[in-house]
DNA sequence: ATAACACATAAGTCTATGCTTATGTATGTG
DNA sequence: CACATACATAAGCATAGACTTATGTGTTAT
């Protein structure tokens, strides 16, 4: 028990942004801050949450804080949806199959 | 769009809860309700909104109303977190290899 | 040394949301 | 018919959480 909850971290669209840009780059605070409607501050507090639990991890290099995602923090989440395939119908087991049902 | 946001569905205990419950047996509100120090109507509640979300679906037989799980409802967590499986490191690919990490 | 910068923390506000009690609606039962 | 049961909806409250401005801490630049 981390005391963390995954899925409230995730419930805020905003950190769910966050999350994504992280994923294919290092990045700033600041940097991080472009395209939102939204402080300093509030951006600082995010990332303590999405690190927190786990999704980012932060490089310190002087007065700037490096942040990028952390894949292995999604694995509660891998873990838990991971027993509910059990039940799951066969043709949502592949990726490929479910953007195909998303098509239509 | 369907204007719901499952992460914030699933980001309450409760209805997490509800859903592993209903993913193995057909249970009416009532029969749900034990177990938890919850009103009627809130549990009322939770059920409306899984069942917003295409998280459950409703069998209504009389006065009775039977809820179970729809796993389909899953498909678009499993969406957004098979994106990020791209940067996956492959040891916890498999729900296997996991539950060996988790032990440690 | 002073100032600018990058970020974190603190304090206070506002809204979302989960809860309660009260009431409504439909379906059964004596 | 009257009454109980199963569930939904309404109204109001209380807490959690996302936001703001103000301030603090450490680092780089002039």
């Amino acid at each position: 028990m981390s005391g963390i909850d995954i899925f409230k971290v995730l419930a805020d669209p905003t950190r769910r942004v966050v999350l994504e840009r992280l994923a294919t780059t290092e990045l700033t605070a600041t940097d991080l801050r472009e395209g939102f409607a939204i402080s300093q501050p509030a951006m600082s507090h995010h990332l303590a949450v999405l690190r927190a639990a786990g999704l980012i991890s932060e490089r310190r290099e002087g007065r700037f804080a490096y942040y990028r995602m952390a894949p292995e923090g999604l694995a509660p989440l891998h873990y838990w949806i991971a027993r509910y395939k059990a039940f799951w119908p066969s043709r949502i087991d592949s990726l490929k199959d479910l953007l195909k049902e998303m098509d239509q």
